[in-house]
DNA sequence: CGTCATCTATACACTACCGTATCGATACGC
DNA sequence: GCGTATCGATACGGTAGTGTATAGATGACG
């Protein structure tokens, strides 16, 4: 048995993945996470090679989380596809997706001038659109219109936190439900 | 009348979006856009005070450029709403806006950590929603339904850019003329 | 209690970049 | 062609971060 760490790996990448939702890979550093922790930085080459060590070993857990958490959690509970639609698009915007939220907006930032990652982020992609696609399937018989609510509900799920426009009176929520009533007819 | 220059200010602004655009504001170095430009960075500091002040600058071009010249250029050649929001998007789609594509989504991303970006994007992203609300205004008469339309454009707009799916045998183009004849119609 | 793996602190060399200073080059206006 | 504004090259100091080396602390386990 290994002896009790103190600072295990596990927690520099979950400091890792703070700092890459809030700042970016290029916020990833280690002696931020370092301090952030608590330490120095003596431990982190125990740990990992070096940094591009961390993001990989970052991403690997990223992946699994991601594919797994959300769509695991909303097969729990059942319920139709609707219902399922509904809690997928509720856990999505809620508060707890914040910090997931954000790691989902900076890889995919980071995607686009690192090719390794696009390809991670492009088996997380489609994944999730595999799933939708199923769930629409089954209240959808058209296979195109399928594929067009699959695209526009991941953009939206995206633009609503890119996005910085007004909505003259309304609130992004309030639009957003419409998108999402629209979506689920 | 001054000197013709040789390195102008605008070049280094020019330098710096692509930069931008291709590896974000981190990139934007001032040695790197020197080197890029064939000279050393002597001469950059008698234009700027400081890499900030470029950045600014910067945003200050880019908020101008991207404010008219797509409206502008829609506008120019007439037609009903419906022509224009077809122009509109071909063009936001066409292989020259890769380039202020590609900053768009950086300024995105930059805006996410940077509250005065934040600003600058939530007034360009105004603008763009009120162009599109007067365009679909014209055939679409539940104001609901027109705010509706205009953040799906503008989602589908950046969600193409950023998402990484496949599509079950179509490409991502055919799935967005779906979805753009949808909101035409 | 002692040992060994597991960290931790500290110091160091190295690199990249910023900003400053200085002097030289170049072109335009006259 | 002369002078001045406009750059360009070079050298420098300062800062921040990476990765290495090494010695010390700490806890599990026999």
């Amino acid at each position: 048995m290994p002896a009790q760490t103190r600072t295990p790996p596990s927690s520099w990448i979950e400091e890792g993945l703070r700092a890459l939702g809030v700042g970016g890979p290029d916020a990833v550093r280690v002696e931020a996470l370092a301090q952030a922790l608590g330490v120095t930085k003596g431990g982190f080459y125990w740990h990992f090679g070096d940094r591009r060590a961390l993001l990989e070993e970052m991403l690997d857990v990223w992946e699994r989380v991601v594919i797994d958490e959300a769509i695991n959690r909303v097969e729990r509970e059942g319920g139709d596809a609707k219902a399922k639609l509904q809690r997928l698009f509720a856990l999505a915007s809620s508060r707890e997706a914040r910090g997931l939220g954000s790691i989902d907006l900076a890889v995919r930032d980071w995607a686009r001038r690192d090719k390794a990652v696009a390809k991670r982020l492009r088996r997380v992609d489609n994944r999730r659109m595999e799933y939708m696609r199923s769930l629409f399937g089954v209240f959808c018989p058209d296979e195109d219109e399928v594929e067009l609510r699959c695209l526009l509900a991941l953009s939206l799920f995206i633009g609503t936190r890119f996005v910085a426009a007004d909505h003259a009176g309304r609130s992004r929520a309030d639009v957003l439900e419409l998108a999402l009533n629209r979506l689920l007819a």
